[in-house]
RNA sequence: GCACCCGUAGCUCAAUGGAUAGAGCAUCGGUCUUCGGAACCGAGGGUUGCAGGUUCGAGUCCUGCCGGGUGUACCA
């Protein structure tokens, strides 16, 4: 069989069918019919996939129209040629029906043997893994994402990131990725010079002692006017206008307290270590509601001592040079903008700290792949940097920026409060759940007996869930339109559905009186025979292979739209045929599909940062 | 100006170069004396912005337009 058999009896259907393709491939080419060489191998595997339409089997290889012109034959004559190696392939007749005679232009259509099937779906069923096999080589993979600045409040902008990219480090971890996860904070920047301008121009000692957080904030809001200095802000704030007026020179003078922070300036620095705490406590308040973790949080500050190095390293390699008082690295023409590594006034850049970072962790953590989960603004830095560090000679480390679109409010403009203030994560979070409080206890028989606690974190998880699911649904790379009204919809592809189709697959088991454990344990044959029950069968062993496929694009939202696609092949087997009220065999093997299904759906959703409840 | 991203059903969105472009919402019809009906089955609705090109095959790749967004030397 294929290398992907785990010892728990675990089988990726398509990676086996794949490794039968490959043999086949390779015997077309042996054999003079065509000549393939290796490196194209991979592609042409690719090229295996599940079919679009359940009428034309299972899976289905199309490379023989794509082979056809090069082997001087005809689609249909190659594909014949593919079919005869592939029945032959070790491992083949084990788990697939003969292929029979190439459909259309070429089309080589394969079904899964029943029996094969019924098998790994028993395996499955009494698997920790669910029959998800892991990756055969484990990278190290650093995930870089969320990384706020922590001297503004968190807002929406910074869903995305946080969002896609902890589901992203759960998903490659559950492939067996050896993952890092990194907050990358932005503690160092000129955030922080308006912070330290504000404290000294225009604080409220009382307000801080009150509430450090919220004073902090208003001081970056306020001085961020104040350097912005645009006049129809001004207009509408009245105590920025006047700091204006008296502060003339407030924008350089902010960045010379940046400068004094990075110089080591005693008062300074003073400052910083006492503004940290607090803004780091406001963080973490927000990281642990999503039950969002890292590994690590190394911001800007801890790489601040290396960027004198990376600057004086690349001027001696010859990357780097001055230009108008300032240090870039100049990639393209002299037309095209350079990276800058160091302004004039002698201050580093995040492109300095996103450079030693990248050797930092080069050194430290030595990845295969870094994955850097920010937004597609920055999709030109990146590419700068990237360029860089390949010249610098960072090594063979994958540098992959996982961009994402825009959030946008209902108007389709970017997502802002009614008064145009960009809107706080936190207020965001509430809105979400209290507008969820409001759908569950709305009053049903599976709700009865709800204590008020049971009905907070039912209302807590539906809510938190909805909003991570509405983002993490849509393709990341469009901009996202938020809506509340939308992502807390009961039906359709959401949240709520998603958990209230766990809570109901698993309410069985309670309202059966059976034990689930037992029941994995005592190792029923699952039976496939009427369709509905094949095709579930089917979709839930499809688990594996669509992990792989979020893995390669970095896209979660093939996720979410597998899971919903199981939610409605249960729906139609548990419409269609009775599970308690079977008997014998019959409601063994639905039992355990059931089973298996509640935890696939349930597993998919953790993979996704997303909770379940029993009952809702 | 240049670069990148995006234009798909009335609306919100899917669709690793594959077979008849799919879901949800909305609209219309049907099923079952509810295993948790927040269900199931079905119908209508499309020149995938426009025009060429490559390919056995294009929503997807290439070129040119049109429309929208973003970025573009010292913020991150």
């Amino acid at each position: 069989m294929s290398g992907d058999g785990g010892p728990a009896g675990r089988v990726n259907l398509r990676s086996a069918l794949r490794q039968a393709f490959r043999v086949a491939i390779e015997g077309l080419s042996r054999d003079g019919i065509a000549s393939i060489s290796a490196a194209e191998i991979p592609a042409l595997l690719e090229q295996v996939r599940e079919t679009a339409d359940a009428a034309f089997g299972d899976y289905s290889g199309t490379m023989a129209m794509a082979l056809a012109k090069r082997a001087g034959a005809k689609p249909r004559d190659v594909a014949v040629e593919i079919i005869r190696r592939l029945q032959s392939a070790p491992g083949y007749a084990d788990l697939f029906e003969p292929p029979g005679d190439p459909v259309g232009p070429g089309f080589i259509n394969v079904r899964v043997r029943d029996d094969a099937l019924a098998a790994a779906v028993g395996h499955a069923v009494a698997d920790e893994r669910l029959g998800v096999t892991a990756v055969a080589e484990p990278q190290r993979v650093v995930v870089d994402f969320s990384s706020p600045n922590v001297a503004k409040p968190m807002h929406v902008g910074h869903i995305r990131s946080t969002v896609i990219g902890d589901a992203i480090a759960r998903i490659l971890r559950f492939r067996g990725h050896h993952v890092i996860t990194d907050n990358h904070l932005g503690d160092w920047g000129t955030q922080f010079g308006m912070i330290l301008w504000g404290w000294k121009h225009c604080r409220d000692d009382a307000a801080f002692a009150a509430d450090p957080t919220a004073e902090l904030g208003r001081l970056y809001r306020l001085v961020r006017k104040v350097a912005d200095a645009k006049p129809e802000e001004l207009a509408a704030d009245p105590v920025a206008a006047a700091l204006v007026a008296a502060h003339p020179d407030a924008a350089r003078e902010v960045l010379a307290e940046t400068a004094k922070l990075h110089e080591g300036d005693p008062e300074n620095r003073a400052l910083w270590e006492r503004f940290m705490p607090v803004c780091r406590g406001e963080i973490d308040r927000i990281y642990q509601r999503l039950h969002v973790t890292f590994d690590h949080t190394l911001g800007e500050s801890f790489f601040h001592p290396l960027l004198g190095g990376v600057v004086a390293d690349l001027l001696a390699a010859g990357l780097a040079r001055e230009s108008r008082g300032a240090i870039g690295v100049f990639l393209g023409g002299e037309d095209d903008p350079p990276l800058l590594i160091r302004k004039a006034d002698g201050a580093f850049l995040y492109a300095t700290t996103d450079l030693a970072t990248i050797r930092w962790r080069r050194e430290h953590w030595k990845p295969d792949r870094i994955l850097y989960v920010v937004d597609h603004r920055q999709s030109q830095h990146f590419e700068q940097v990237f360029e860089t560090a390949r010249r610098w000679g960072c090594g063979a480390v994958d540098l992959v920026h996982v961009a994402f679109g825009t959030v946008l409010g209902e108007d389709g403009k970017p997502f802002k409060t009614r008064a145009g203030d960009t809107v706080g994560l936190e207020a965001l979070l509430d809105e979400g759940v209290e507008r969820a409080a409001a759908i569950v206890g709305s009053g049903d028989e599976g709700r009865a007996g709800m204590s008020d606690e049971d009905r907070r974190h039912v209302a807590e998880t539906v809510g938190i869930g909805a909003i991570k699911y509405a983002d993490l649904s849509q393709n990341r790379t469009t901009d996202y339109v938020f809506s509340f009204d939308k992502m807390l919809q009961l039906t359709g592809n959401t949240a709520a559905y998603m958990q209230y189709a766990v809570a109901r697959v698993e309410g069985i088991f309670t309202k059966g009186g059976v034990d689930r454990e037992a029941l994995r344990r005592a190792g029923h044959g699952v039976q496939v025979s009427d369709p509905r029950e094949r095709a579930l069968a089917l979709e839930l062993l499809r688990f594996g292979e669509v992990l792989e496929d979020v893995e390669a694009d970095s896209r979660p939202n093939v996720l979410t739209a597998w899971l919903y696609d199981v939610a409605g092949r249960y729906s139609t087997f548990y419409d269609a045929l009775p599970v308690l009220k079977a008997a014998g065999a019959d409601r063994d093997s639905r039992l355990a599909l059931c089973d298996l299904t509640g935890r696939v759906l349930r597993r998919g959703l953790e993979l996704l940062g997303i909770g379940t409840v029993e009952k809702m």
